[in-house]
DNA sequence: CTGAAAGCGCTAACAA
DNA sequence: TTGTTAGCGCTTTCAG
């Protein structure tokens, strides 16, 4: 059977708190001579802590839990590898949960029952809706990262999506098109990611003296790869003239340029295309993809100082801090 | 404070065991009554069970750990995302949680304790050595799944490296490549995932009556786009008669055709390229991946069965399945 | 159908 | 420096 403190406590002759002391180095709390025997037995015995058993008790893992809506996403495996290196340096670790994608039993990941597994909670609230996220009352630190808008009475890192659909529409009426669709894009949503960014490409043709195409707002049913790719392949078959495209993540930005290239069109020489993420791979793909940085490496140091910052338990109000885009430069927009 | 199952059993006026039989649901150990006051009282709380104290005492959560080498290889994305929807049908979740790609000490997550977490953990061996997984000593059930070759005491799914391989490279020649490299591939390695492939490479030659190139292999240093890149950019500078590549992952084979494209070559006219693994992506990149389909979704089925049989106790043999790839045929090679 | 007692493995607080 | 006591919140006996 499984090996417990109290088999080390007795295989060593000592109490059950000593060995407790021992596994937890607690500093000069136990003489080197009983700390050896103790770890001889441990070694021997093969024993390690019960990590359930010691949560029940005092409270704390160090398991930090990520909700993500959903796995496959290259945008959330960047950002849970980040999250688990900045964790690391401070030897917790992370654990990542699903929250949306499948079935309606998934919002059970969002259960308090399933938040307090853990010292405190990431929830990357992409696709969550406002009321989901306002019902969560739980103890466990929630550290809200993402674009949405959401409770204010949560800490929250998001990034300035108006700011860099900004930037991003800029730069293709500064590189010369005229004729620039927003796929992806949301007309009076309510304040969610979609709708904020296309008042980023709304704003960047009014400051360039310019009004948007009256159809420049190519919905999307869903933010996927080969939803855009369709959209687009009928779109420029309909309007040849169009000549940039703004993405509104680079997963989109992935299908835009799928269906360009269905389209017969070349990019950046006849459509030039903006995407908006930075991920990885975009460095990586022909051509190489312009997009907006958001800074992800900021995004996450600052959502980890402020789980650290509850759990120490310091009583600030909550903060909401947003991280500022920046324009990458790669061959889907002329030079 | 948070509120416990006594405090639902003091405000209903029944006893702690009564509250517990509501909540799981006991068949008929209840009156109705009863069963509805229970009930009210937890609503008008806000109770939920705590997991952790539930889990000290019956050894039970519905928490099935995975454990990948790293976050952000959309491979092991699309894994997730498999094993999740599979679980959710049985009303389980999933965890993920990372082994290997950073620091040293991530290999805790490997540690009888974190495993312990678990009711069953899901292990993906790709980049783990052999000595590590054997280590693993623990009553909790593990299923190996992933490629290398393994300690066979662990259930474990894996696919047919050289079946596949050989599919892939067969393919090549078959559509007139005669200088075929494979890329990511490894000589006189152990049983390494690599070593294996390359096998498979080896034996489509010889299948055919050929002979492979002598500098056939080109080795990565690590499987990554970048370095796929740079090394094929450098070898089809070198060895322009290349005219077929196998890219061992889908992950390399971007690279590689990032790496033909800086050779301004054209895929497939001048290079045709084989990939393995059929990422989504792949169908959506410029030109389509040709690839080899592991069947992910028959892997991960019978992975959650075996998890099954073992959580239920079944005294069966260690059982290792293979999966058999099939080709996908896309436009990265000739028609 | 309902309840009381015992204890899962650990650690905080205190005593020796 | 070491040991004792108590109890985290729940469920598994076993009695009523």
């Amino acid at each position: 059977m499984t090996i417990t403190m109290r088999d080390v406590a007795r295989a060593s002759g000592v109490s059950l708190m000593t060995v407790s002391n021992v596994i937890n180095g607690r500093p000069g709390a136990v003489g080197t001579e009983t700390r050896l025997r103790v770890l001889e037995a441990v070694d021997r015995l093969g024993y390690e802590v019960n990590l359930t058993a010691r949560r029940l008790r005092n409270g704390r893992t160090g398991a930090i839990g990520l909700i993500v809506p959903r796995f496959d996403h290259p945008y959330f495996g960047e950002l849970e590898a980040r999250l688990a290196r900045e964790l690391a340096k401070s030897g917790r670790h992370l654990s990542v949960e699903q929250s949306g994608a499948s079935a309606e039993g998934e919002l059970a990941a969002l259960s308090h029952a399933r938040i307090a597994t853990y010292d405190a909670v990431l929830l990357s609230v992409v696709g969550l809706h406002y009321d989901d996220v306002d019902k969560l009352r739980t103890s466990v630190p929630i550290v809200l990262l993402g674009e949405q808008s959401m409770p204010s009475r949560f800490d929250h890192v998001q990034l300035d999506n108006e700011g860099g659909a900004h930037l991003a529409t800029a730069h293709l009426i500064d590189k010369g098109a005229r004729n620039v669709l927003i796929v992806g894009g949301e007309e009076d949503g309510p304040e969610s990611m979609t709708a904020t960014r296309t008042r980023g490409w709304e704003r960047a043709h009014a400051d360039a003296g310019l009004t948007p195409r009256r159809d420049g707002v190519l919905p999307l049913p869903e933010l996927e790869i080969a939803c855009a790719r369709e959209e687009v392949r009928k779109r420029l078959a309909e309007t040849p003239e169009i000549d940039g495209i703004f993405a509104i993540t680079d997963q989109v930005a992935i299908g835009v340029l799928a269906g360009i290239h269905d389209a017969r069109l070349r990019v950046p020489e006849d459509v030039q295309v903006v995407g908006f993420d930075n991920l990885a791979l975009g460095e990586h793909i022909t051509p190489g993809l312009t997009t907006i940085d958001p800074s992800h490496d900021w995004m996450v140091k600052k959502a980890v100082e402020l789980i650290d910052q509850r759990i120490a338990g310091e009583d600030v109000p909550p903060q909401h801090l947003v991280s500022p885009g920046a324009l990458v430069v790669r061959g889907s927009t002329k030079a």
